[in-house]
RNA sequence: GGUCGAUUAGCUCAGUUGGUUUAGAGCGUUGCAUUGACAUUGCAGAGGUCACUGGUUCGAAUCCAGUAUCGACCACCA
């Protein structure tokens, strides 16, 4: 026999992938057979690899080989975004390095950087999920600014315009002063962060010594001040209603203004306006006729309206107003304060309200519309919980419209030109043109200047459903073979970005392109499942994330535990929903912990490899199978069958990582510990029947651990038996459960509480394993059953045992340790003096413990109501508890 | 401020319409054995009044109400 061997991952994963690579295997083509589509989540074109994706990869995996193993057309589309801000600000941030500005190439110089940027860099997070195993159709790699889904995304403004579901507007808007774009709602993240308040007077006119006192957060905004207000009912300020007050520094007079909307018990109670700089200050300017004083650039300095501070950052702007205030004596106090500031998703930077011409989308109707989606139950979530989310977030209050514009140049641009006030949306320049010349007959394209802006990155991918398959295209097959998809697996922190706008666009646009009969009988929905998965977290709990460099090197962990492992170890703590924390801190590459759960996965392949190497070491001999063997064959066929009907329900219910649980228990320790034990030979010459039930047995459960685990499951697949071409696991089929023998299950189990009880004994007492034993049993209806029916049962139990010999007898043996076999006793006969008083303790803890729980179900039988009302099997079930426990009490008692 | 969720062994978590032997797994821990499929593995042990208090029920970790603690999401209080 060889030398002690470990499963090598990486020539395994290497031999394999590039295997079903050259099969094919990941390919989908419209058929006959029922489609089961995944589209993917698609990463940051210029992203690498992290534990999110590969979560989510992960599980999008089982999806899709489980349904390619039920014989569905298995089609998972991958692809990427082009995340027009986090990569601008990436091609911004080299051309700098090198010297160049982006204002001074222009457009399309700019892009043909960002172009050669995704050349270089794009796809390489894609390669990666293959190093996971990923089995993508990456023949149908998209990229969201590639011509057909740059076109769809087009078409999609210019049907929405004519719908009037689209305008554009002057409005208050969240600045990102360091990309310098507009961000939607959804893109500023709002923190407690600690801050000031600062009480700043402000002198009542007409006055010497009169003043007014305002609390703002904002101090560098009062050159922007266009009026204080207090509320009309705050006694405090009755006087001072109808009166002007002067704005420190700038000296501008400025009216005293009421409304309910300021807070008495905030601050002073009084507040100061800015209009050009506030959401709340904008609103009242508007009310009251307010001037707007825009004192801010786009990139957040300080303009020549602020008068003060001019060409500074708003930040040193603010110490620069504070120290002129105080100068003035109008500082009059600060407050320590905690606010929520918000920030920029993308760059971190604190978001400036703007007041901004921007393109914008009705959201009322579609949200009403993409609610009742799922409230239908046309379309689930995983866990179920997560529609309270969805729900909170789409309900009409807190529905806003949404700002599809961005300020970069990096995205699908708006197809929008401009004549002066007018505007014309088409497709192209030319229809435009056309549209504005019924109009003005003798215009020509030189006249007409297109939107500067592009389009939120999300305004494309709130198509990948449909635009992935060309829907937005001339020919239809692709979409109406493929949608509606099945599942959509996702983080839930992008169900309001992605999920909700996915669901909108396929209730807004799958009737247009596919026509009435067809989404009436198939349905309207993008997918009909969503699967949101957890974040995953370091140790102390935090969101793994670049910037706290915390994110282990997903390549290393992979080098290190394998494929298998590390999805092993990833799926085993995460349950659907769940934030999973993940325990491998990992620093440039290098693990400084262990991660144990990954750690678990890599033996657990280890063990998988060394089942077969055991199995493949065996003589083989003519003879009939051993008794024993037989035996624990019947059994384990039994168990397998009730292991798929108990994986197959778990998959369907998306308890995935409960199923991958069930499995390893099955593997590790019904086939391992108990099966292969079984049948082993002491002579290594075993029956071909056995041979064969085990590897057919095992075959079958590398089928059903394939999704999970795909790499160790094929590669085991092939080193059971010799395969044709073309006979690989990935393509097999899902196997069948067989009927169950509940009663052979049963006593099986009782043969192996009966090897646990000699095992007991033999750890207490110090007798060697290898010690062989005489076990005697008393004779009753059920050890008869057990031992006397089949001859395997007695020669399982001297193998699992290590035993002599097994005899039924009907008195109790007078040199014996007794111990319960069932409901009754057998004996472990040994040659030295047993401590009887030791054992007697024993005997007696056992035996109050089983009154105890006598005494239970005696009292619950004894209650009327419960035999009246409870159902029948329940009643018999304790009735048969009951005669069990009695049984026991009396072999117990024999013993004393 | 509003809404939702969580609280089960030292740790991370299961527990699926309330009822199969007075709660399960993995890891960790303790003891013993082993290095002849398994840079290990095997066997066994300890460890939980299922956050707390009430209620509904023949029966509650499971349903309801309240309390406490934690967390998340949403919200324009300067």
């Amino acid at each position: 026999m060889s030398a002690k061997q470990t499963y090598d991952s990486h020539q395994v994963e290497k031999k394999w992938y590039a295997h079903w690579m050259d099969k094919d295997y990941f390919r989908s083509v419209p058929d006959e057979r029922e489609p089961y589509t995944i589209v993917i989540p698609p990463p940051n074109v210029t992203g690498v690899l992290h534990m999110g994706h590969m979560l989510n990869a992960t599980v999008q995996d089982i999806l899709i080989r489980k349904a390619r193993l039920n014989g569905k057309n298995a089609c998972w589309v991958p692809g990427t975004d082009h995340a027009s801000i986090a990569t601008e600000a990436k091609v911004v941030q080299k051309l700098r390095a090198e010297g160049i500005k982006k204002s001074d190439i222009g457009r399309e110089e700019f892009l043909k950087h960002a172009f050669a940027w995704k050349e270089e860099y794009g796809g390489i997070i894609l390669k990666q999920l293959q190093l996971l195993g990923a089995s993508c159709d990456w023949s149908r790699t998209r990229f969201t600014m590639e011509p057909s889904l740059y076109a769809a995304v087009i078409k999609v403004f210019v049907r929405l315009y004519r719908k009037d579901k689209l305008y554009r507007g002057l409005r208050m808007t969240n600045w990102d002063p360091v990309a310098q774009t507009v961000l939607s709602n959804e893109e500023v993240i709002h923190t407690d962060e600690n801050s000031n308040l600062y009480h700043v007077r402000y002198r009542v006119e007409g006055t010497d010594d009169t003043y007014l006192t305002v609390a703002t957060s904002r101090p560098e905004t009062i050159m922007g001040d266009t009026a204080l207000a207090v509320n009309p009912d705050d006694p405090r300020y009755h006087h001072l209603q109808g009166r002007k007050v002067i704005v420190p520094l700038v000296h501008r007079i400025v009216p005293i203004i009421t409304d309910e909307y300021v807070d008495q018990d905030f601050g002073t109670g009084a507040l100061k306006i800015t209009p050009a700089h506030d959401p709340n200050d904008y609103a009242l300017g508007e009310k009251y006729g307010l001037e707007v004083i825009d004192t801010i650039n786009a990139d957040g300095t300080m303009n020549e309206l602020a008068q003060i501070a001019v060409g500074l950052d708003r930040f040193e702007a603010r110490i620069e107003v504070i120290k002129r205030l105080k100068e003035s004596g109008d500082l009059v106090k600060i407050e320590q304060y905690r606010a929520k500031i918000g920030r920029s998703e993308r760059t971190n930077a604190v978001v400036e309200p703007r007041l901004t011409l921007q393109w914008f989308m009705k959201m009322d109707e579609s949200a009403a519309t993409a609610l009742a989606a799922v409230e239908h139950g046309e379309i689930r979530f995983h866990p179920q919980s997560m529609s309270n989310m969805y729900g909170s977030w789409l309900r009409e209050e807190n529905v806003r419209d949404w700002c599809i514009s961005r300020q970069l140049w990096w995205g699908q641009r708006i197809p929008a030109w401009y004549h002066g006030e007018e505007v014309y949306v088409a497709e192209t320049a030319g229809q435009a043109l056309e549209e504005a010349r019924t109009h003005h007959p003798g215009l020509q394209l030189s006249d007409l200047q297109q939107d500067e802006d592009v389009l939120d990155t999300w305004f494309s991918s709130w198509l990948w459903p449909m635009s992935v398959f060309d829907g937005f295209g001339e020919d239809k097959t692709e979409l109406a073979y493929y949608y509606p998809t099945n599942d959509l697996v996702t983080g839930w922190d992008i169900m309001f970005f992605w999920v909700a706008r996915m669901i909108m666009a396929g209730y807004e646009f799958s009737e247009e392109l596919l026509g009435k009969d067809f989404v009436d009988e198939h349905g309207r929905q993008p997918f009909t499942d969503v699967y949101f998965t957890g974040m995953v977290r370091d140790e102390k709990r935090r969101k793994m994330s670049k910037s706290l460099g915390n994110s282990p090197d997903a390549l290393a962990l992979l080098d290190k535990y394998g494929a298998d492992g590390v999805r092993y170890g990833m799926l085993s703590s995460a349950a659907a929903g769940n934030d999973i924390v993940f325990d491998a801190p990992i620093h440039d590459g290098e693990v400084l912990n262990e991660s144990q759960l990954c750690e678990q996965g890599r033996k657990f392949c280890n063990k998988i490899f060394n089942a077969n190497r055991l199995l493949q070491t065996f003589e083989l001999t003519d003879v009939a199978p051993e008794p024993a063997a037989a035996l624990a064959t019947r059994w384990l066929e039994s168990k397998l069958s009730a292991t798929i009907t108990e994986v197959d329900r778990m998959m369907e219910e998306y308890r995935l990582s409960e199923a991958m649980v069930t499995l390893y228990r099955f593997i590790w320790s019904d086939f391992c510990s108990w099966y292969l034990e079984a049948i082993k030979p002491a002579d290594g010459k075993i029956s071909r029947e056995t041979q064969e039930a085990a590897i057919s047995a095992f075959e079958r459960t590398m089928i059903l651990l394939h999704p999970f685990m795909p790499f160790i499951t094929e590669e085991v697949w092939h080193q059971l038996r010799p395969r044709e071409a073309g006979d690989d696991c990935i393509v097999s089929q899902w196997p069948q459960p067989g009927p169950v023998d509940q009663q052979g299950l049963r006593d099986f189990t009782l043969l192996q509480d009966a090897v646990a009880g000699i095992r007991d004994i033999r750890n207490q007492r110090g007798i060697s394993h290898g010690e062989a034993l005489r076990l005697v049993v008393r004779r009753s209806a059920q050890t008869e059953q057990v031992l006397g029916a089949d001859a395997g049962a007695v020669s399982f139990l001297q193998k699992a045992g290590v035993l002599v010999s097994v005899d039924l007898v009907d008195a109790a043996p007078d040199n014996g340790l007794p111990f319960l076999f069932g409901n009754d006793t057998a004996y472990l006969i040994l040659s030295e003096e047993v401590d009887l008083e030791a054992e007697r303790a024993k005997t007696e803890e056992e035996l109050a413990r089983l009154r105890g729980f006598l005494r239970g179900i005696e009292k619950k039988l004894g209650n009327e109501r419960f035999v009246s009302n409870a159902p029948d099997e329940v009643v018999a079930l304790e009735r048969k508890k009951k005669a069990d426990a009695e049984a026991k009490i009396a072999s117990l008692e024999k013993m004393l």
